[in-house]
This record gives structure tokens, C-alpha cells and sequence, in this order.
DNA sequence: CTACCTCGAGCTCA
DNA sequence: CTCGAGGTAG
């Protein structure tokens, strides 16, 4: 007879939570009890135990950090609250400005308390508490939906699987920095140069690289770790009435805090503290790209709130742009869907800001002016985080003598029309219009683009082709391309051809708010053509409307006003817009998204195998008039899988996840059902 | 903008 | 194995 299942359970709970302590001294306090030998001991014990009796198995094991087997994708998940970036300030006087603001907005007379602390440079992390077992961890995405890498940052051994203490919240939304240490980023980049593997230009993007591997048991050999900044949403605890001793709070939980942070009682404290820390900066084990300044009272906080996209109580001030001198190789003039002409500095390769930076844009014409370039000067390039490489001035001591001077071209360099300016805009265009291939394409690049038409698998490199055997002129004529012809493009054989007339034809079925930003009327964007869409209701409307009629619409000036009138005046746009309704490019009518009308409404569905009724296209638009959103791969959102036969992975997929699976029979009945069939 | 991960498909060579 | 495309992050 064994030991009784009541004892195992008893031993896996005390190795359990022996190790939750451990973690807890070890990361959070810094004061390990015992050796790490000790704790692997404890360790291969509890994963022997669980390995045997996997259903006394608990969700918050600390086994997890070694990872689990590889998911399928990961899954969008909305954040709690949502996750705002910050303003910057780049010198004391734009602190002491947001100072002044946020002082002038409480009516508070009296210096403000900032909490000071190092703004690491690595990955937005929230992670979801809920009575103390971490159950969710995501990525930042837009701010309102993130990506759920649970998996991967349950791996990460700074990250507490369950808090410490008794009284924890019922729910409990952190937020923090997933970082890799420079020691660490070092350590994995030897290894990996061992073993002829790719290495990480920067610890940055080794951590961000780390955390989107689809396989958790990569992550976990990876030198991660976090520090925990702040709290998003909470439930069931007493939040505390100053910042810091939120952080203090969390600190007693177990989770790790920055040791530098400290509170600053005036703006010299903020001052003295960005000095202290940039002197330190070199010589930290992580790279920072800056400090954040937060208001200590909670209380202020929340009475000064946010602005759009960023809190009032808090601001970014960042270390200046990193700098380096490099060669200007080249200039090219690079011309834009809109016929702008860029010119485009090619750099010798530097490596400044933690990127090879090898182009950077000179804007214009007033540009290379201003900065009086020629090509072969030594430049000095400056780039700061996610910020665009520029060059910002000339070593004129280092001009050599044959340096050249650029020549602003007067004439189109792709089509040879003549390049205008206008007094109201710095930048030049090219006159060529539709006739000049550089402008084609951009357009063709956009009308197939994700928020556009959505044409899947056209990507530039096949524009450029398209183009250039003058397969393609105008977005129409992508209507009429057949499989044959595509298939004698290079990198295309008979079944990428296949895909791509498929994904042209399922393109036809779009909305009129994406059809209008297609088309590329200048100055409306996405958010313009849905305004304009939803006004209009209908193309005839639009294409009719006078200036003041669209001047009526929600952030529509004289502008969009006029450029809207402009493309609509065009005959050679009214041939293209009728050439795509004659190709049959269709939107339903607008109508009131009716619960009745969309029997699938938030399910996604996923097909594999083969059908025999019809295409797997036909089945995708079918369903997506259900109201359903149909996926490529199986995951725990997944409502519904429909396997043909030759089903391979995914169906193993569904199995383990407990998604219904049904064949292509019930499928057709349920269109039936909705006369779709 | 640059870097990274993932996928499907084509190319190449055994 | 390599390429192109699509997606994400800062």
C-alpha cells in the first residue's frame, strides 16, 4: 500500500510553499536562507512528485519556471486598466514646466513630492495577481489589449508565482519593466557565439526577443528579470495614501523593487537625483533611458488624472539621444505615395543608440540647407530609444575636399516629371501622379496594406514586380491577375499564386470605411475615412458632397474638405473607383450590427484540412458574415474548430485544449440554417 | 526606424 | 536553408 494521496499532498504544499519563501528571500530581500544547491534539491523533489501525481498538481507551482510545452500563438487580453506611456521632458526646465502645470491645476502653492526612479530600458509587463497566485501575465500591446505570455513570464525567477503574507488583495494588477541585465545579455551572447547561434544587438531586444518565443522552455533560459513600478487596477486592500509606500508594500510582497528609487521632496531633490543617476548609468547592470518622476499623494494623482495618452502626475525626463560620427555615403531621393521626394542619407554602418543606424532621412530641401551637408562630410548621428535616426550637424573641420554638394533633383528620379513645390509646404512633390512608378507602387503597397483592403501575402517585393513587368497599373488591375501569371514571378510557383488570387477575391468583400481609406485620398486616414464613411453612408453621397457638406463631418476641415472634393473631381479616380466596383469590390450597406444578424458574433473559428463543398475561402467569408472571426491557429480563445479530413496538428491542438471540434457536414448545415448554403 | 519571432513556401542539393 | 510577409516592441 502507498502513502496515502492525503500526505503526498501535504509534502508537495510544504515543498511548495518552501519554495515560494526561498524565491522571496532570494529575490526580494536579497538574503537567500539557503544554498542553491539546497533549493534545487527541493525543487527536483516537488517536480518528481508532480510528475507522478499530476492532478495534486497546483496552478502556481514553482515547477512552472522551467516552462511548458510551445502554444500555438498567443492570445490577446484586455488590460484591467489601461496601460498609458509618458510625457517627456528632456532638460530640468520641461520638469520644472510639468511641475508648474500640474501645481498650477491642484492650486498647490507648496513644492510637490516626486518619487525619483531609473526607467529601465526593456519590455512593459503587467502582471494579474488574484489572491496572491500569479494568473496572468501581458504584454502592453496598444495600451488597451496586450498579449498574454503568461507562460513565458511565469518562467521568470524574480517574478513571484504566489505573493507573500497574509491580507494580500483580491486582485492585484502590477506593473513593471522584464529586463535582461547587461551581465546576463553578455553571458547568453558568448554562448550563443559558442555555438555558432545569432546573437542579441542589445539587452533590450534579447529581453523582448526572449519574451515572444512561443516555446515558455526558451524563455526560461534566459536571463530575465523585473521590476515592478507601480499598480493598475486593485480590489480588496487598503491602498496606501503615497506612491512609494505602494512600492514598499509591494516590496514586502515579494516582488522586486528597484533599489535606486528614492523620494525626492522638491523639484532640486528631482534635479540632484537625475545628476547622481546619470553619473551612475554607465556603471549599472542594466541600461536605463532615463528617470520617471511621479507625484508621491496618491490623492493628487488622482485629482489630477490623465491626459489621452498619458497620466498628469507623471513624467519620462530622458538622458540626451546618443550621438556618433559617421561617413554620409550617398543621398537618395525617395519618392512617396503622395509624390513627395525624401532625400535619404546613406550612412557608413555606426553602431550608436543600441542599433546600427546606416540610413537617416534629411526631411527636405530646407534641411540639407540648414545643415549645409555635402557628400562624404563626417556627420554626427544622434538616436534616442525608439526615436528616428537624424543627423544633426557636420564636423566641417573633417569635410574633405571633395566633398560634393547635394543637388535637390528638379526632376522626378523615378518617372522624370517635373518636382514642384508649393508656398504653403516645405516639402517638394513629383508632378508624375499616377504615371510615375514610385507613386504607383506606394499606392498599390497601401491599398493592400492590413487597415486598407487587407490583401494578404502582397508585400512590397511583389509590387515592385507587379510594377515593373507592368502586370499592374492601377489598384484594378490586381482584380484581373490569374494564377498563371503569378506564378512566373519570381519567388511565386503555382501555390503562393494560389494563395494570392485567393486573398485578392476575398479582398472584394471589405467595408466602405476601409475602401475609402484604400483609396489614398490625401490626408484621410484610417480614423478620417471611418468619420467620413459613417457620415456619408454611402459613395454616391460622398463623392457628391460639397466641401461644406463634408466640412460637416467630425474633424473635418477645409483640408480633408478639399483634397476629398479634389480626388473626386478626378476622372482618371472615378475610372479607378468604378474599375474596382466592376471587378466586384462591395461592402454590405450600413445597417446596425444586429445580435440577430450575427449568430456567431465574438467566436473564432478555425479551419483545417481540406473542405469539399467549397474553398476554405468561401468557408472564411461565410463565417465572417456569421459574425464570427476565423483564425489560423488553435488556441484557448478558439470556440470552434471544422476539420476536413488530412486535419494535422491542430486537431491535436483542440484535443488538449478542450475546443469543440466539428466536421465539414455540421458546418454546412449552420449555413444552411442561415442561407448561407 | 530597427530588431526580433514565426510562418509558409520556394529553392537547392543529396 | 533562405526569403518575404506579417506581427510586436520601444
Amino acid at each position: 500500500m502507498s502513502t496515502p494521496e492525503i500526505e503526498i499532498q501535504a509534502e508537495m504544499v510544504r515543498l511548495a510553499t518552501a519554495l515560494h519563501h526561498h524565491n522571496y528571500r532570494y529575490y526580494a530581500l536579497d538574503d537567500p536562507d539557503i544554498t542553491d544547491r539546497e533549493y534545487d534539491d527541493l525543487l527536483r523533489r516537488l517536480q518528481e512528485l508532480e510528475e507522478r501525481y499530476p492532478h495534486l498538481k497546483s496552478a502556481d507551482s514553482p515547477t512552472q519556471r522551467v516552462g511548458v510545452a510551445p502554444l500555438s500563438g498567443f492570445d490577446q487580453v484586455e488590460h484591467l486598466q489601461p496601460m498609458l506611456s509618458l510625457d517627456n521632458a528632456f532638460n530640468d526646465q520641461e520638469v520644472a514646466e510639468f511641475d508648474r502645470r500640474a501645481r498650477d491645476r491642484l492650486n498647490w502653492r507648496q513644492p510637490l513630492a516626486y518619487v525619483c526612479e531609473p526607467k529601465l530600458d526593456g519590455v512593459a509587463v503587467s502582471l494579474l495577481y488574484r489572491d496572491g497566485s500569479l494568473v496572468r501575465g501581458a504584454t502592453r500591446g496598444d495600451g488597451r489589449q496586450g498579449e498574454d505570455i503568461t507562460v513565458n513570464v511565469r518562467t521568470i525567477a524574480s517574478i513571484p508565482l504566489r505573493l507573500q503574507g497574509d491580507q494580500l488583495p483580491r486582485i492585484l494588477e502590477v506593473r513593471g519593466e522584464i529586463y535582461m541585465s547587461r551581465a546576463g545579455f553578455e553571458v547568453l551572447n558568448s554562448s550563443a557565439r559558442d555555438s555558432g547561434e545569432k546573437t542579441f544587438v542589445n539587452p533590450r531586444n534579447a529581453a523582448a526577443g526572449s519574451l515572444r518565443q512561443l516555446d515558455s522552455r526558451i524563455t526560461a533560459t534566459r536571463p530575465l528579470a523585473m521590476f515592478a513600478y507601480g499598480v493598475g487596477h486593485s480590489e480588496g486592500w487598503q491602498l496606501p495614501g503615497r506612491h512609494f509606500a505602494v512600492l514598499q508594500q509591494l516590496q514586502h510582497w515579494g516582488l522586486p523593487i528597484n533599489p535606486l528609487v528614492e523620494v525626492a521632496e522638491d523639484l532640486d531633490g528631482c534635479y540632484d537625483y537625475y545628476r547622481r543617476l546619470a553619473e551612475r548609468r554607465d556603471s549599472l547592470d542594466y541600461d536605463i533611458d532615463g528617470i520617471v518622476y511621479k507625484i508621491n499623494d496618491l490623492e493628487l494623482q488622482k485629482r489630477l488624472g490623465f491626459v489621452a495618452r498619458a497620466p498628469r502626475w507623471a513624467v519620462a525626463r530622458k538622458f540626451p539621444a546618443q550621438e556618433m560620427a559617421t561617413e554620409l555615403l550617398d543621398v537618395e531621393f525617395q519618392v512617396g505615395r503622395t509624390g513627395a521626394v525624401t532625400p535619404v542619407a546613406r550612412l557608413k554602418p555606426v553602431f550608436v543608440g543600441g542599433v546600427t543606424v546606416s540610413n537617416a532621412t534629411l526631411h527636405n530641401r530646407d534641411e540639407i540647407e540648414r545643415l549645409d551637408v555635402r557628400i562624404g562630410d563626417r556627420v554626427i548621428v544622434r538616436r534616442a530609444g525608439d526615436v528616428i535616426p537624424q543627423i544633426v550637424k557636420v564636423v566641417d573641420a573633417e569635410r574633405p575636399a571633395d566633398a560634393r554638394p547635394i543637388v535637390f533633383p528638379e526632376h522626378c528620379p523615378v518617372c522624370g516629371s517635373p518636382v514642384e513645390s508649393t508656398a504653403s509646404e516645405t516639402v517638394q512633390r513629383c508632378s508624375g501622379g499616377l504615371v510615375c512608378a514610385a507613386q504607383r507602387k506606394q499606392a498599390l503597397v497601401h491599398f493592400a496594406s492590413r487597415k486598407a483592403m487587407d490583401i494578404d501575402g502582397l508585400g512590397e517585393k511583389l509590387v515592385d514586380q507587379l510594377v515593373e513587368r507592368e502586370l499592374v497599373r492601377s489598384v484594378v488591375d490586381l482584380y484581373h491577375l490569374d494564377r498563371p501569371t503569378l506564378a512566373a514571378l519570381d519567388r511565386m510557383a503555382d501555390k503562393s499564386a494560389g494563395n494570392l488570387v485567393d486573398a485578392i477575391a476575398a479582398s472584394k468583400n471589405t467595408t466602405f470605411a476601409r475602401f475609402l481609406y484604400a483609396l489614398g485620398i490625401r490626408e484621410v486616414g484610417e480614423a478620417t475615412a471611418a468619420a467620413l464613411a459613417g457620415h456619408f453612408g454611402s459613395l454616391d453621397k460622398l463623392s457628391s458632397a460639397s466641401p461644406d457638406e463634408l466640412q460637416e463631418v467630425d474633424d473635418v476641415g477645409p483640408v480633408v474638405a478639399h483634397f476629398t472634393r479634389e480626388f473626386f473631381d478626378s476622372q482618371d479616380n472615378l475610372d479607378v473607383v468604378s474599375g474596382l466596383l466592376d471587378a466586384g469590390v462591395g461592402w454590405p450597406d450600413p445597417q446596425p450590427a444586429d445580435a440577430a444578424e450575427r449568430p456567431l458574433g465574438g467566436q473564432v473559428w478555425v479551419l483545417t484540412g481540406t473542405l469539399e463543398a467549397m474553398s476554405r475561402t468561401e468557408a472564411k467569408e461565410k463565417l465572417q458574415r456569421l459574425g464570427a472571426k476565423v483564425a489560423g491557429s488553435v488556441s484557448a480563445k478558439t470556440s470552434c474548430v471544422v476539420a476536413g479530413p488530412g486535419a494535422g496538428s491542430k486537431l491535436g491542438k483542440a484535443a488538449e485544449l478542450g475546443v469543440a471540434v466539428v466536421d465539414e457536414d455540421h458546418l454546412l448545415a449552420l449555413l444552411k440554417q442561415h442561407g448561407l448554403f
